[in-house]
RNA sequence: GCCCGGAUGGUGAAAUUGGUAGACACGAAGGACUUAAAAUCCUUUGGACUUAUACUCCGUGCCGGUUCGAGUCCGGCUCCGGGCACCA
């Protein structure tokens, strides 16, 4: 064939798809001696709309990593499968009274036509589908080991709800309050569920996350979900009752502090003590408001604090019994830790929030602490003032220049006997001239760490602030002492630039905390006061004390808390597995016979969810009666059915022996493939696919059929591909680009070349028709050299740069730096071209390496070339070292870090003759302006004088 | 608010341990071939100064520091993207 373009045109990828298919030349070897690599793609959801050129990004990676590896001698296993159940082939189902099974059967054709479309190395022999019921037998199995384990329970909990949808959802499928699926708000409801006990793995899932090799902001991601902390519960006593408040708090340490405790509206003992309560009638109304809001309408941003005070009853501070009040509010959640806070007004934002609202007392029991703690500390005792003009709205600063800390407040030390609002009051005067200025309040004492520039002595200081608000602008005659003068400008400054401009911390937090409120809550650092025996400790010494002092009296203990809550298995609707469990009037709940799996779908008439909590399932009577595989008496089936996350929360380990009918897979086979090696996928997934998978793989491994405890060691995310708009591709927007008409125009290897040259995988980059372009043009020019006359004998440049090209190549593939790789090929082609001298050694190393980024081009120039086998069956090409080398580089003269000359020399020249080389330099000369002061050489790097 | 990333030409982006900033590609300008167009090939392409592809100066979000030398390291910001968020 004449050209490349005659090629496609022919259909020539196809012919190789179809030759590839047909010859399994992609088929992983169970047991080889061959080295493995096991690579694995998220796979699908086959929706109806099919692919856009975003979703093959990932598969592109993969496919030119396994195709390496196989190239470098490797057993690789790179499957595809496809994730099949859930609710859009139900929804349409709904709409069309077509099967579930049907529409799923026709995506998942699509789909795959699409991506063979692609040329992808998948064994096709491994093709798992998660609504087969071979497949879903297995997943069924998995369940009833949990359910057996304990690990699976039932349970009538408050749950997210989604109306449109008609399903209730776990956790992890609520963003922003919203239906992650529909964006249709959640609701709560209470309802009959199927739990998966997660929290039993909190810790070991927490553990395992430090030894993974992931995106860090996916660990972050689930670190942050599973929301570990330490802390303490503390029983407060409620008074003339038997009863107590236990509440969960990681700063026992200010539990002096504690003014008022808060329970969620939930609270069971708000029930019980309901006779106690003389006004349960609004505490009630209180209770059916914040049941009836959403999770958004209870979260809204700037949304003020509301609550009800349980009067008639009041708690006990163990600490101190110290009576105070109990409220509820449903700013304390029902789920966390007890469901019940100590509040500390001083020392945490909402609770200052709150009490500053429902004017309950606040009390201060850390000392604000600023400043690097230095050596030889002189001890004052200061005041700093700030000075408020209300007319003008300005705060009265002092410029010390950058020298001095920059603005500053008003500072200076205490005299004799003076108080410390005279104390003040002289300081403003004596700096500022102001004199009429009225006292409006005062801080706690605040401890501060500096360095008294003008004086050159370390201080450690009390320090107590205080705000006044300017009366009139009468001034003293003579302020300044003369030491004094020039030294620094007084500026009155609105409130927001103050806060930019008065860098001190300490300064700034008095600022913020007079002018706009703002309270100590950043509680990690300062001195315990007002705590009786916790006084004068820092925080970290006084939360391991007060911890000591609740176990030692017995009204606490040391405890551990997670934000991670149990997974919410069960979900109303039809399309999807059901859960192999009976419902016994004799016997309870009772697994179905492991023997009797796979427990398949009854075909039905009304998909249509019933809305009630009841999955369509429920109306089949013939499905739903049945006997106890125990007692043999009647009995219902649970017509509940699993999430999505099911099927895939083990699919890996199908792929691994994916027609098995007696075991989900076999222990010798996982043994062999697993872990597996490279994980690639995109980043939405960080707390649902990743957890569940990690969760129910731990499980596995502890029922002793799993032979690793982490199933992925190396994750990485592919990054989205955007719009040529620099927008989210979506149909809405009309800026997706259909892989289809991409494979039409320039083949699927110039597409998949396209998408990897684009940047790095890992990154979210724009679409860009018109820059297809330089890849097809290189691929144009491969066929062009390959269709040359080959010369005889080596160009030594094309040799040499051949030989750094493959070196280059191979280790970007490795870390796939795919847009590296492609450029370093590009630089060889070009030279190639230039010279336009080429043997056909040299070729048939350009194509080996290039193969696994355009297979159909190089496999049709191999076969052109005479080759009879493929050429993925050739052996990737090893680099020459002694090439790679030069023998000659251009080595830059720097003098004084400038780059005044660059000479070519020899690359392994010595310091004395590169030295010389450089000092005779016409142009370094011109810099000189005698003996240079030092002269640096990098060896085969540079030359670097100082003069 | 907290936690992760990121910021380099007109554009997508390169730059092993600090060592010639802008590889490669797109686009643009000019030229060759052609009746013409497409395709292809050649030249130029960070900015300023300049007859000059010479010399010099400036330049990797901003301010400061370490160093002979900083896109890279350190301190302090700004802006953008993503995740989490009343979790006590």
């Amino acid at each position: 064939m004449a050209t490349y373009r005659e090629f496609l045109a022919a259909g020539g990828e196809k012919k190789w798809q179809d030759q590839w298919l047909n010859t399994k030349i992609d088929r992983a070897e169970d047991f080889s001696t061959k080295p493995k690599k096991y690579v694995l793609d998220m796979f699908p959801y086959p929706s109806g709309a099919g692919l856009h050129v975003g979703h093959p990004e990932g598969y592109m990676a993969t496919d030119i990593y396994s195709r390496y590896w196989r190239l470098k001698g490797f057993n690789v296993l790179h499957p595809m499968g496809w994730d099949a159940f859930g609710l859009p082939a139900e929804n349409y189902a709904i709409k069309t009274g077509t099967q579930p099974s049907i529409t799923t059967a026709e995506n998942v054709a699509t789909f795959k036509r699409q991506i063979q479309a692609l040329g992808f190395s998948y064994d096709w022999d491994r093709e798992v589908n998660t609504t087969d019921p071979k497949y879903f037998k297995w997943t069924q199995w998995i369940f009833l080991q949990l359910f057996k384990k304990g690990l699976a329970y039932e349970a009538t909990v408050a749950i997210n709800w989604c109306p449109s949808c008609k399903t209730g959802l776990a956790n992890e499928e609520v963003k922003d309050g919203k239906c992650d699926r529909c964006g249709t708000e959640v609701e709560r409801r209470d309802m009959r569920q199927w739990m998966l006990k997660i929290t039993a793995y909190a810790d070991r899932l927490l553990e395992g996350v430090d030894k993974l090799n992931w995106p860090e902001s996916i660990k972050a991601s689930q670190r942050n979900w599973i929301g570990r902390s330490e802390g303490a519960e503390v029983d407060f006593k409620i008074k003339d009752s038997e009863e107590k408040i236990t509440v969960y708090t990681t700063r026992p340490d200010t539990l002096f502090g504690a003014t008022y405790m808060v329970l969620a509206p939930e609270h069971k003992l708000v029930q019980e003590l309901k006779d106690k309560i003389s006004n349960f009638s609004e505490v009630e109304k209180y209770i059916i408001d914040s049941k009836n809001k959403s999770d958004l309408e209870r979260t809204e941003l700037n949304k003020d604090k509301t609550g009800v005070e349980l009067k008639g009853i009041k708690a006990v501070n163990p600490v101190n019994d110290t009576e105070i009040p109990i409220w509820i509010s449903d700013y304390v959640l029902a789920t966390y830790g007890t469901g019940a806070i100590m509040a500390v007004p001083a020392h945490d934002d909402r609770d200052y929030e709150f009490a500053k609202k429902f004017n309950i007392p606040i009390i201060t029991v850390i000392e604000p602490e600023f400043g690097e703690v230095r050596e030889n500390e002189e001890f004052r005792k200061r005041i700093v003032a700030m000075v408020f003009n209300p007319k003008t709205n300005e705060v009265l600063t002092l410029d010390w220049g950058q020298k001095y800390g920059g603005h500053l407040l008003i500072g200076g030390g205490i005299e004799g006997e003076e108080n410390v609002i005279e104390a003040a009051k002289r300081e403003i005067a004596e700096e500022t001239g102001y004199k009429n200025v009225k006292f409006i309040e005062q801080s706690e004492t605040c401890h501060h760490h500096y360095i008294a520039h003008n004086k050159g002595v370390n201080r450690s200081c009390d320090i107590v602030g205080l705000s006044f608000e300017l009366e009139n602008n009468e001034q003293v005659a003579t302020n300044l002492s003369i030491a004094e003068q020039g030294k620094f400008e007084v500026k009155w400054l609105n409130k927001n630039e103050a806060v930019n401009l008065v860098k001190d911390p300490l300064h700034n937090y008095l600022l913020q905390k007079f002018a706009f409120g703002v309270a100590y809550t950043d509680v990690d650092r300062g001195r315990m006061v007002n705590s009786g025996f916790l006084d004068g400790l820092i925080p970290d010494e006084a939360i391991k004390k007060m911890t000591a002092w609740l176990e030692e009296k017995g009204v606490g203990k040391k405890a551990i808390n997670f934000k991670l809550r149990d997974w919410v298995f069960s979900r109303q609707r039809y399309w999807g597995e059901p859960i192999p469990l009976v419902h016994c009037d004799k016997c309870g709940i009772v697994p179905v016979d492991e023997k009797d799996l796979p427990l398949t779908l009854p075909e039905v008439d009304k998909y249509e969810p019933t809305g009630t909590g009841e999955s369509p399932l429920a109306t089949i009577d013939a499905w739903v009666n049945t006997t106890c595989p125990k007692c043999g008496g009647p009995a219902k089936r649970e017509t509940n059915t699993m999430p999505q996350w099911a099927g895939s929360s083990w699919y890996w380990l199908r792929y691994i022996d994916p027609n098995n009918d007696e075991v989900f897979a076999d222990q010798a086979k996982l043994k062999y493939w697993l872990p597996v090696d490279l994980y690639l996928g995109g980043a939405e997934h960080a707390v649902l696919h990743l957890l569940y998978a990690r969760f129910w793989n731990m499980v596995l491994f502890d029922i002793g059929v799993m032979p690793f405890e982490e199933p992925f060691t190396k994750l990485v995310n592919q990054g989205l591909i955007l719009g040529e708009d620099g927008e989210k591709m979506s149909k809405s927007r009309g800026n997706v680009v259909n892989p289809d008409d991409i494979i039409k125009d320039f083949g699927a290897d110039t597409f998949r070349m396209y998408e990897m040259f684009m940047g790095p995988l890992e990154d979210m980059k724009p679409w860009s028709t018109k820059n297809i372009l330089g890849v097809n043009r290189f691929l144009n020019k491969v066929w062009d050299i390959s269709q040359q006359p080959m010369a005889a004998a080596e160009n030594i440049d094309v040799e040499v740069l051949l030989h750094k090209t493959i070196k280059k190549v191979s280790s970007d593939i490795e870390t796939m730096g795919y847009n590296t790789a492609i450029s370093t090929m590009m630089v060889l082609v070009n030279k190639m071209q230039e010279v336009k001298v080429v043997t056909a050694k040299q070729i048939a190393s350009l194509l080996i390496i290039l193969a696994p980024f355009a297979p159909h081009l190089t496999e049709e120039l191999w076969s052109n070339l005479g080759h009879t086998t493929s050429i993925f069956k050739e052996t990737w090409p090893e680099y020459d070292p002694a090439k790679v080398i030069d023998a000659e580089i251009e080595m830059p003269v720097q003098v004084n870090g400038k780059v005044r000359a660059k000479l070519i020399l020899p690359a392994d020249i010595n310091e004395a003759d590169a030295k010389a080389a450089a000092l005779g330099d016409e142009n370094v000369k011109k810099y000189l302006t005698g003996e240079p002061k030092k002269v640096i050489f990098i060896k085969g790097k540079l030359i670097s004088i100082v003069i």
